[in-house]
Formats: structure tokens, C-alpha cells, sequence
DNA sequence: ACCTGAACACCGTTCAAGT
DNA sequence: ACCTGAACACCGTTCAAGT
């Protein structure tokens, strides 16, 4: 494995440095030395910085959205596919960081469209599961909002409480508590 | 008003640049031209940028969460007083821009800890509410969490579901379904 | 086809010198 | 007490030149 870098390997270095570090201290520059080439050099496979962490996104929607809807999507019942999603979006504990890193972001020129597609889709796939729980359209889309943004604080929330053991490791009483709390009757 | 620049002036102009285009982008240098002096100045106020952000969060943490907890504190009525809650907290578009700039950064270094320090401050007076209003402290905890979790992230997907009506300018109805949600009577 | 090396701009930081 | 101006390091970006 000689100098020579393909345009995969420079965007699963960005992921992880995104994941671990943030967007904003993704440095081209450190990334290189990393990698044991130049910097300009980078500039064969992308145009810009921007152009990178643009291709570490689509990777990011790929995997932590498309490919779990898809997985959930076959399960008819709907209270069966909401508590296996819960399971599934709260016990992860890997997509979770770079959820985290991202999700102030989407206001931003470049990345906020990337977010913002991702964060409908999540929003639409929910509020589908209230509806076909008997909820009216617009109480099963109120629901579906909330819902996700749940799912965002909780993952924030574990970084700014790091002395908390349930946010810790999510326990299964926290998605007793969850399921009960946002799967509640409609009216 | 000359050239000269108080320590409080750098810390407004500092936290209006934060909420308005993240922390990263704060510049230093930027902010002296804006203020009408050189960049060397700053140096004779603080001893560099970490120091500035810092203030401007301490300054975030006095008037974003502890005023706010000092004037409902006094409502008797823990119903009452959780639905004035939401209605600031929910209502607020003021200082949720800034949240949603600062949360997904409880883990640095710098301003981890002030982070830390005000969702903890929140996620307890969330906690004695629920408390209050009959769960046990444990059941009291776990929602106290799950509502500053819903909290957090309905201000990022403001931002990151820009054409969302109800996001934009959070209707009645919405409120009433979190009450409604959040505060399902106890076991 | 892919990489190096040198150049330039922008910004954080330092510090001697000014008023 | 507060500010300027020059200096240096780090990083994004460009590009001619190498293999």
C-alpha cells in the first residue's frame, strides 16, 4: 500500500475525524499527514475541503438513515417497527456522535441540505408509524417531530451529562419510558 | 466613543457572532475590524480566543438558564409552572439559536463543562416538577431528561426543517400536545 | 493518473513600542 | 491603561513540475 490514496479512503478518514472531533476541526492538512501524503495532493481527489465533508455526509446518509429505514420498512405491525426503531436509534452508539457533531448544522450553506434530507426522512418514517397507529395526520406529524427530536437531545444530551449512567447505556427502562411516553394512545 | 474597547463589549459582539454563525467561525481578527480596532488590542483584554468564548458562555449560561429558573421557581402549582416552562422555553427564538450552536459541544474541552454545568441545572428543575407532581425520583429523572432532550432538539430541527410551519412558529396545539405527552400522569 | 513542493492568503498569538 | 504594528506558525488553496 504505497503512497497512492483513492477518493474512499480520504472520505472514511473524514467520517472518522468528523465523528470523533467535529466538522470544524477537520483539517486537510493533518488529514494528509495521516494518510503519509501531501496536502496538495489532496487536491487531485476533491476540490475544496468543503467537497470532502460533503462526501463524508452522503456516506453518513447512506448508512445511518437509508440503510435503517430500509431494515424496518418489512415489519407490518406498526408498534412492533416503533419500539424496534427506538431499540435501534438509542442503542447505537456509534452513529450517535456523528448525529451529534451534525445536527447544529443545518443551517449551514453546505452540509444544511444534506442534514436537512436526512432529517425529513427520519421525520416522515416516524410520523407514518402514528398514522398507521390511528392518529390523525396532523397529531401523527406533530408526534413524528417530536419524536426525532428526542432522538437528538438524547444523544446530546449523553455528551453534556457524561455522569449519567441511564444516558450512559441507555437501559431498558429508559425505552420502557420512551415507548410509554411517546407512543401514548391517540386521542 | 473612540477606539476604546471594554471587556463587556468584546463579550456582546462575541456572543451575537455565536449565535448567528457558530462558535467555529468566531474570528478574532474579524471582530477587531467590526469593533474598529487592530487584532493585537484583544490581547490586552483576554488572554486569547478561548478565554473570550468562555465569557460570552458564562454570560449565555446567566441570562439563558439561571434567570429564567429564578422566575418560575416561585410558581406553586408544578402543572402551572411546567406549562410556563415550555411556553418560555418553546417560545424563546431568541436564545434557542444559540443552544443549538452550543449543544452538540459538551465534550470540548473549553466550554464542555459550562455546557454540562447549564443541561444539568435544566434537567433538574425539569426532574423536581415531574417529582412534584407525583412520579418517584427515578421516573422523576428519566422524563426530566427525555423533556430537555425534546427541548434540544426541536430548535436544531428548526433549523434543519426550514419549511416546517409549525417548527417556524410554534403553534398552540403543539404545545399542548408536548403537555400532553410529557406530562402523562404517573405510575 | 497521482503526487510533490513552493507559493500565497487568512487568522491566532506574541511582544516591543507607542500614547 | 489601552492600542498599534510587525513578526511567526498553522492551514486552505493553487499550480507548475515531477513520476
Amino acid at each position: 500500500m504505497g503512497p497512492t490514496k483513492t477518493r474512499q479512503d480520504w472520505t472514511s478518514a473524514a467520517l472518522g475525524v468528523i465523528a470523533s472531533v467535529g466538522v470544524e476541526r477537520l483539517s486537510v492538512e493533518r488529514l494528509a499527514t495521516e494518510l503519509g501524503v501531501t496536502k496538495g495532493s489532496f487536491y487531485w481527489h476533491f476540490s475544496d475541503r468543503a467537497a470532502l465533508i460533503e462526501s463524508a455526509l452522503l456516506w453518513w446518509e447512506e448508512q445511518g438513515t437509508d440503510r435503517v429505514i430500509a431494515e424496518l420498512e418489512g415489519i407490518a405491525d406498526p408498534a412492533a417497527r416503533l419500539r424496534l426503531l427506538l431499540l435501534t436509534a438509542f442503542g447505537d452508539l456509534e452513529h450517535g456522535p456523528v448525529d451529534v457533531a451534525l445536527a447544529a448544522r443545518g443551517g449551514d450553506a453546505l452540509i444544511g441540505p444534506i442534514i436537512q434530507r436526512v432529517m425529513a426522512k427520519r421525520v416522515d418514517f416516524v410520523t407514518e408509524i402514528f398514522a398507521e397507529l390511528g392518529s390523525t395526520p396532523a397529531q401523527a406529524r406533530r408526534r413524528g417531530r417530536i419524536a426525532v427530536a428526542t432522538y437528538i437531545g438524547h444523544f446530546q444530551l449523553r455528551v453534556a451529562l457524561p455522569n449519567d449512567r441511564y444516558l450512559a447505556k441507555p437501559a431498558k427502562p429508559y425505552i420502557d419510558e420512551l415507548m410509554e411516553i411517546i407512543a401514548v394512545p391517540s386521542t
